[in-house]
DNA sequence: ACGGACGTTGCAAGCATTGCAACGATCCAG
DNA sequence: CTGGATCGTTGCAATGCTTGCAACGTCCGT
């Protein structure tokens, strides 16, 4: 809608790819190198780009810091949160809270598994959105036809064997997770881990978020893990229920006066 | 240098405080509805702001998915890595890694503490500058006149007693740790809790990042935690030297599947 | 010393951006 | 149910911001 922030924004994923310099902005952004400059100047200004000793741009800690702010503003994610520590004191594994957000699915919570070996995750970063258990629950929510539309969008990337081969299988599994209220992942992702999610929901029944309990196969098989999913239901339900609870105005105090 | 990115851009941080409508947006940058709508509009598209079912605004998706690979391609945090889980299983504390850029010093990996007693802390996270370990080795390696005018320029709250009271204090204490090559931060922050740090060096011998090794009382008092400073120092060590060795040049492939 | 590559700056022309005003929707009070 | 207020949205014309150009400075390697 307004070209010159369309092209000031479209310069930071290029940048999440690696540094560059003046030019190869230029080039990829099609404009002149002054203008180029110009932007990254603004993005400068404002810390969301950083120049490195080389002369060359990247990413900068303004926008590492604001993305840590928003995570911290999702109320989801404090009022799950001892919830989710308590679910790991009781099972011990690592335990993950996701939100479905236009088309991306992402952690926005973890607490680490007690066990010496642990699963790479990482808070903010987007989930395998096509195995994932929780992704599956929140995609299973959405609308018929978006939750098609965005089937159809979909890569389908074989991580291993028993991954979600392609879009039809998907809307089946999708379609199954949202009769039976929850999902796994059995090495969908990582052939020797295992994943059990249940939704979250707010106080209109619609799925506002997910979590999950993942253990690898060395420690506990996947039918042990299932044996969990009562539990992961429970706190799942508690959250829901201290969720739907809250007045869901909170406009006056909430934050701070400003 | 471009008023229209400018105001976007400002947007963020003004959304970070939470969720916005139109009419808030627009009066706090001082615009028309209508054009607050237009950018508005243009971050939304790139995924930079959400706009949630009661149709405020707040940070979006995409930025956080950006902050996380802007940190994942931080090379010194996939050198030291490796290098920190191994500390953490060394000792059982909690142990991060920080950098400085632009007047600010934030976490860019932490490996948690494997005793049950754990310290607040988020990667992503602005550090408290003005007390922690990590940020006195970042500054004081800054130069002069950097430095004075930082010190001049933060605020210096009064987190517990033996937290650093005003600048000439902080500078002083700065000198101390250049000097010495390592920092702690004793109860300055939190009153129970230490730490312990040491500065990850470049070629060229600048401070590139600094890592520390944080505690409890309840765990260990500081006399012990400081029993430590040698294996950090080590760590600290290797993790300089492993990226001084590298080739400073690393374009072509870098990124990949993850 | 010279040529090339790169970042930077002043300037004029053109177009994108802006504020306005009017419209539609929603909500609440009478 | 209806009038009024509030909020989000859109077309339009004016102007002021943005753009590309060309020239300059600097740093490098030849």
């Amino acid at each position: 809608m307004s070209q010159t922030v369309d092209r000031a924004l479209s310069i930071l994923p290029l940048l999440a790819e690696g540094p560059a310099d003046l030019g190869q902005v230029a080039d990829r952004l099609g404009v002149h190198k002054s203008t180029a400059l110009r932007l990254l100047r603004t993005l400068h200004e404002h810390g969301m780009v950083y120049r490195q000793s080389d002369q060359r741009y990247r990413l900068g800690a303004r926008l590492i810091a604001l993305a840590q702010e928003a995570m911290e503003n999702l109320d989801i994610r404090e009022i799950a949160h001892p919830h989710l520590v308590r679910l790991n004191e009781q099972c011990g594994h690592t335990v993950h809270l996701a939100v479905y957000e236009e088309s991306e699915v992402l952690y926005i919570d973890k607490v680490e598994s007690r066990y010496p070996v642990r699963m790479y995750s990482r808070i903010g970063k987007p989930v395998a959105i096509t195995v994932a258990a929780v992704a599956k629950l929140l995609l299973a929510d959405l609308p018929e036809a978006e939750r098609r539309a965005l089937a159809e969008k979909l890569d389908y990337p074989a991580y291993t064997a028993r991954s979600t081969p392609n879009a039809p299988a998907f809307l089946r599994e999708l379609e199954k997770v949202r009769e039976q209220g929850w999902a796994t992942d059995l090495g969908g992702h990582e052939e020797s881990i295992n994943c059990v999610a249940a939704p979250v929901r707010g106080a209109d029944g619609r799925v506002v978020a997910a979590m999950s309990v993942s253990a690898p196969n060395v420690v506990v098989t996947a039918d042990e893990l299932l044996t969990l999913l009562p539990l992961v239901r429970r706190t799942a339900d508690a959250i829901s229920g201290e969720y739907s609870g809250r007045t869901p105005v909170k406009d006056s105090e909430a934050k701070d006066p400003v």
